[in-house]
DNA sequence: GTAAGGCTTGTACCCAGGTACAGGGTCAAG
DNA sequence: CTTGACCCTGTACCTGGGTACAAGCCTTAC
């Protein structure tokens, strides 16, 4: 049940060089190899790779998505830094999502405008929805 | 009133060199320039950026941008299709939302477990964060 | 046993999004 | 009336994240 780069590249729905990017990158472990030399994966390595691709739709860099990997494998040698790091983590998703919901909430209130609105400028919202900051820290 | 160059880019927390750019890319407006050829800003453009800026971080595109700041300033002539623009751009966002939470959820009882947990091998809810995508649509 | 496809490595290239000169004009302080 | 800190344009360069050859080995189907 060994998977070959191209069945990884397509579940993922990747570029199969991008596989041995990321293998080179550190991001995805070195496979197992057959005698011929061919990589041998496991389903765990289509995870990986999707999981780095959302990842990156949110905004995350390749790097944060192999640290925020690392922190999955951290042994209980490590915790009490990996928890560091996931809290650190967690404020930036909160940070995110705070961000993300006003702009949705400009977005539609923008959608509406459009809808009833057909005559006369409207007060559009969508840079006010992310100038304020309410950042309680 | 009038801002310069340097003064938008330190308001904007970006480089001098970016604004050019942008204005390049058509993704900021051309200001007025004096008759020195100086450009003059007004804080309208620190707007544009720090909107602009943000986006990128939520893993929007400077196209994506773009094209959101155009929405904004639809004139009710083409209030339709910025509608739909708009109500595709909801798509994306809610997505990211949902998305951002599953990793916020997982990363939160990862921190917990780490926290706890300081001896024995922790099965980890990051990689099953964004893998099932329970996209209701 | 050979042809079509898939795998290997290495190297080179590509795009987005900036960033950094170089060569020259402007402006305010002293 | 010059010096230092800004601004202008143009062009060249850089990083992140891939993508695309080329040259050669494996495998499966016929």
């Amino acid at each position: 049940m060994a998977l070959r780069t191209s069945d990884v590249a397509k579940a993922a729905g990747v570029n199969v060089q991008t596989l041995r990017y990321y293998e080179r990158e550190g991001i995805l472990p070195a496979p197992r190899r057959a005698t011929s030399g061919y990589r041998q994966y496991t389903d765990e390595a289509v995870r990986i790779v999707t999981f780095v691709k959302r990842a990156q739709e949110l905004g995350f860099t390749l790097r944060d998505a192999k640290e925020l990997l690392r922190l999955r494998s951290a042994g209980p040698k490590r915790a009490p830094a990996a928890r560091a790091a996931a809290t650190a983590k967690l404020a930036d998703i909160d940070e995110k999502i705070r961000d993300l919901s006003a702009m949705r909430a400009a977005l539609s209130s923008l959608a509406e405008a459009c809808a009833c609105a057909t005559g006369g400028a409207v007060t559009c919202p969508i840079l006010e929805a992310l100038e304020k900051t309410p950042n309680p820290s």
